[in-house]
DNA sequence: ACCCTTTTGTTGTAATTCCAACAGAATTTT
DNA sequence: AAAATTCTGTTGGAATTACAACAAAAGGGT
């Protein structure tokens, strides 16, 4: 299959020309498979050389604990890696576990080839490595975003929070959510029921609209929090 | 002041020789500064081109909102770096401040030198780049480790993850933390009295004992949670 | 030693969250 | 189309946290 155009959209692969990126797939020994939805991609505590790329579907970077309570870390869309941390800290056994949320294709490279051959042969390599630097630090401010999100004390703060953030991320104070209450639950680290019902208030208060995952935050409210 | 020392222990000039780093830092446009207790080094919402290497003091990354609660987002210790996220993201905004906790020197660096920049002049110009992945990487894996913290339910629970985090990070089950209360509240994201009172609990269950920042977890439950 | 400031522990009340359980809606499977 | 499963919203009681207020302890400066 053509996933190149997949590729070409990646922060990893910007600014690579498409015969270029073909070359380099095989210079990081790059492989690709398939997963049912549901299925495990990289199991917490085993530890991983390969960094994975979406091609298609949906995945989902999850942690579970000691008494079997889950938190859905980030979700993962085409285009789009998960895994370059543990993959690029040596040794370091992963902490939390992929999976594949829907039917998903994903492309697994060696990040290792990327760090350390460099052959001049390789013209964008440079690129390459300056690329995963921008993922990481992109990355980062993603995760410092969920922390932000997850220290308000209160359910109703982590909702407004979270929801005015993606609304300010989708450009519009209509927009979509990538979770379901179950998963958003997970995500923001609260009880289901409990922000369900704070989002029943939410709308009663007036603050906004929703139906299914679709938001609608209403103006009076849109830049605060 | 001769500070190279601090600079060959830091991760980002790892395995580079002190007359390397010495010729480098003009390269960097390194520069270095002073700041008295509490002075803020990074204001929130300022943007910058420099990431911050600390070579004495102590530094916190912290994030007030709206409402004034502050979180401490992270603590950075001579040779640690600060700020490279968001030198590295163009023109991100600073969505955190960073303020020194005591008379602290911090040397600054010019990022953007390191990943544009690459005269064959600097040999060890790639090693710079991969040391500064690796920096990312296990930044990116503290700050799963923090989520995975606060992500738990209860104030107990919270304790309990951090500090057998801390222990199993120190090798022992006896260790000192960096933070005082109110500022291990702020890190966990809980109130400091509730959290002063499970504390106690903690301690009258006999799950372990502390005076001031030194704490020390039972055998019973060092390796649970 | 003294005063002053900061830190820490403790208490009680109000508010919030967790949990379990259930019913209706929506979706998927047969 | 019917049945089965998943998802969502609601409820009530138990548990936990937030908040404010205060006292004891520890440090700092003079």
């Amino acid at each position: 299959m053509n996933y190149i155009s997949i590729l070409k959209k990646s922060q990893l692969f910007f600014g690579i020309e498409a015969n270029e990126i073909q070359s380099m797939l095989g210079c990081l020994s790059a492989v690709e498979k398939k997963y049912d939805k549901n299925e495990v991609i990289f199991h917490q505590g085993e530890t991983v050389d390969y960094m994975g790329l979406v091609l298609s579907g949906c995945v989902h970077i999850v942690k579970d604990d000691f008494w079997g309570n889950r938190t859905i870390l980030s979700d993962i869309t085409p285009s789009q890696m998960f895994g370059e941390s543990f993959a690029c800290a040596d040794k370091q056994g992963l902490t939390v576990s992929a999976l594949a949320v829907e039917a998903t294709t994903v492309l697994f490279l060696d990040v290792k080839r990327i760090l350390t051959t460099c052959p001049s042969a390789c013209s964008f390599h440079t690129r390459l490595i300056r690329n995963l630097l921008s993922v990481f630090a992109e990355k980062n401010l993603m995760l410092t975003g969920k922390i932000e999100h997850i220290t308000k004390r209160t359910t109703r703060e982590k909702l407004l929070s979270y929801l005015s953030a993606e609304s300010i991320k989708a450009g519009s104070a209509t927009f979509q959510i990538p979770f379901n209450r179950q998963q958003l639950a997970e995500y923001l680290a609260v009880e289901r029921s409990a922000m369900s019902l704070e989002l029943s208030k939410l709308q009663k208060d007036d603050f906004l609209t929703y139906h299914k995952n679709e938001f609608h935050l209403k103006e009076h409210f849109t830049h605060e929090a």
